[in-house]
DNA sequence: GCCGTTTTCGGCCCGACTGTTTTCAGTCG
């Protein structure tokens, strides 16, 4: 895809945000070329702060290039931002073509392949003018890697591995970009004359943490004319699929989306088929033949009768049994818990009433303790805490003793201006390989809070890795495990760890684990489930290191609630008074 | 390329691991 013809079609009002998202993905892709390039590192730098920056703007760009404040954005210079309006002005930048003329364009796909970095990519091209990730394969499998400098028979296997790994995740696309799509597009459909009401179904809808491919269910009075104003949206690539009721759309590479209509009258019906699972779909399908009725995908029928079924609890209804909500639908004990009328409450993102993981400016946040604590404040939150990284992490300017006690100083100011904002003083201190903390006790004691996280050494064996998380699991000082198995949606699988293991150890030191919110969702549903049923606190978390990632949370109460999650299965809904209280806890710690 | 400032240029994100080397380059967090 040409990043330059998403801002093209990105001009209508409904696709406002898809401007920034552009804009970010220019400077971003300059940022790549100039990688390969072996340009200085601080002007490639440069414009990743300015892609950053750009993504995290919270207005429309074109708003900003019109009112021209565009250098008022941290970041944005003389140089980027006449990028910035030359893009906005015609949808193009001629730097960019320029590389773009000088380095194939799939080269930057290559840079996403892991141990592959921009040096290696430049040397494979100009050497053995591989392009592409495709090209790679074949290289390795006909040999002709060998005898290429630093290519040694170890490095060509990792490679083989890593484009493994990588082609298994980039089939499904990470739950939080998939809402952004999806509900881009619902908000430009639903704008659309013909469209009376429309709904995210499928996975996306069940809350999984990745989705191979979006689902959208729709009722109007014409369908015809809404399958026409959905094959045209701005947002499509290419048609797929049309017909009178349904069309497929591909709406980035690999993605597509699937519209289906229905009339008003079987719309829960339709709805309730287009969401899934497919394993929950057939056990309902035996629980209404049992009933003598009969569940097709554009119906409930008796018979040949068609039943109306507008709304999805007539179907749950039909079959005797409450509504069961989405995240529920995986066939994982919910029709038995509908039978015993002992369906779990879920957990909302209303009830968060803080966050337990976040960073600042001391660390690798970008903004500064105080203009976090305005942020919490404003979403309405009881307390939060500052929870930057300890000195291990050195790339991220990890703190010492010394400055976690300065940084005190900075707390207790600001904990003067926000009154009803409790403000905790903590850490996200890095396990050691040796599963010892990165800080020593003396200070560790004197935090409010404090998170052990693995950083290193993710190439551990199972019992290795298990082994060291345990101990940081048991040392007293430690609150809450974040991120415990170390995957990156889309990105990285997990080290290998025996998560049951933890949890079991977690439960035995009154220790919460965490559910982060950010592009890990960790633990994930099954794990998250598991510590649920033993007992096992959850802390659902932003990791947030700007404000713009708070409202992430609601993707870390998406998997709780596909764990059965409860308000009181998850540490941060506590009150102030309770989390105080917890985190005085008497520890069964050894 | 951006920033801050001493308004014209120097500083900006470091350290460990891996695999390849034969003393270090590349990648990653």
């Amino acid at each position: 895809m040409n990043p330059g013809e998403l801002s093209v079609r990105g001009a209508s009002p409904h696709t406002l945000a898809m401007q920034n998202f552009a804009v970010a993905q220019m400077f971003d892709d300059i940022a790549d070329y100039l990688e390969i390039a072996g340009e200085n590192s601080f002007k490639i730098r440069a414009y990743r702060r300015a892609a950053e920056a750009i993504a995290a703007y919270s207005e429309p760009i074109e708003d900003a290039a019109e009112n021209g404040t565009l250098r008022e954005i941290e970041g944005l210079g003389e140089a980027t931002t006449a990028k910035v309006q030359e893009f906005l002005a015609t949808g193009k930048v001629r730097y960019l073509e320029r590389l773009r003329e000088e380095y194939p364009h799939s080269l930057l796909e290559l840079l996403k392949v892991p141990n592959l970095g921009p040096k290696k990519v430049a040397q494979l091209y100009r050497e053995r003018n591989i392009t592409s990730v495709e090209q790679l394969i074949s290289a390795i499998e006909q040999g002709q890697l060998t005898g290429l400098s630093g290519f040694g028979p170890k490095t060509i296997e990792n490679l083989r591995q890593s484009i493994e790994r990588l082609a298994q995740m980039t089939t499904r696309l990470p739950i939080g970009e998939a809402l952004q799509v999806a509900k881009n597009i619902v908000t430009a459909l639903a704008a659309t004359p013909a469209a009376e009401r429309v709904e995210i179904a499928g996975s996306l809808r069940r809350g999984c943490d990745t989705v191979g491919n979006i689902n959208l269910v729709t009722t109007g009075r014409n369908a015809s004319a809404l399958v026409q104003a959905f094959v045209k949206l701005p947002q499509v690539l290419s048609v797929l699929e049309q017909g009178e009721q349904k069309a497929t759309v591909c709406v980035r590479p690999g993605i597509e989306v699937h519209l289906t209509c229905a009339s008003p009258q079987n719309f829960g019906a339709v709805w309730f088929q287009a969401t899934g699972s497919v394993e929950h779909l057939a056990t309902a399908r035996q629980k209404a033949e049992s009933h003598g009725l009969r569940l097709q995908a554009d119906g409930l029928y008796r018979g040949d009768k068609s039943l109306a079924a507008a709304e999805e609890k007539d179907i749950y209804a039909a079959l005797e049994l409450p509504y069961i909500l989405p995240e529920l639908r995986e066939n994982r004990g919910e029709w038995e818990a509908a039978e015993a009328g002992a369906l779990p409450p879920l957990v909302e993102v209303a009830d968060i009433r803080g966050d337990l993981h976040t960073h600042s400016t001391w660390s690798d946040g970008s903004v500064t303790i105080r203009q976090m604590a305005q942020a919490m404040h404003e979403r309405g939150y009881s307390y939060f805490a500052v929870t930057d990284h300890s000195k291990a992490l050195a790339m991220t300017n990890g703190l010492n003793a010394t400055r976690l006690r300065d940084q005190a100083k900075e707390i207790a100011e600001v904990q003067a201006e926000f009154p009803g904002l409790k403000i905790l003083r903590g850490v996200e201190c890095d396990i050691l390989r040796d599963g010892t903390l990165d800080l020593d006790d003396e200070i560790l004691h004197e935090l409010d809070i404090v998170i052990g996280s693995v950083h290193s050494g993710f190439k551990f064996d199972e019992a290795t890795q298990t082994a060291r998380m345990i101990k940081a699991i048991e040392h007293p000082a430690v609150d809450i495990v974040a991120h415990p198995t170390g995957r990156i949606l889309g990105g990285r699988p997990g080290y290998a760890v025996n998560v049951d293991a933890l949890i079991e150890a977690a439960h035995d030191t009154h220790t919460a684990l965490e559910i982060n919110s950010s592009e890990r969702l960790d633990l994930n549903d099954i794990h998250a489930r598991t510590a649920r049923d033993a007992g096992v606190l959850l802390s659902i978390d932003s990791d947030a290191h700007s404000p713009r990632m708070l409202p992430n949370v609601a993707l870390g109460v998406l998997t709780a609630r596909r764990a059965w999650c409860a308000k009181a299965n998850i540490l941060n809904t506590k009150t102030t008074d309770e989390l105080l209280q917890w985190l005085h806890r008497p520890q069964a710690k050894k």
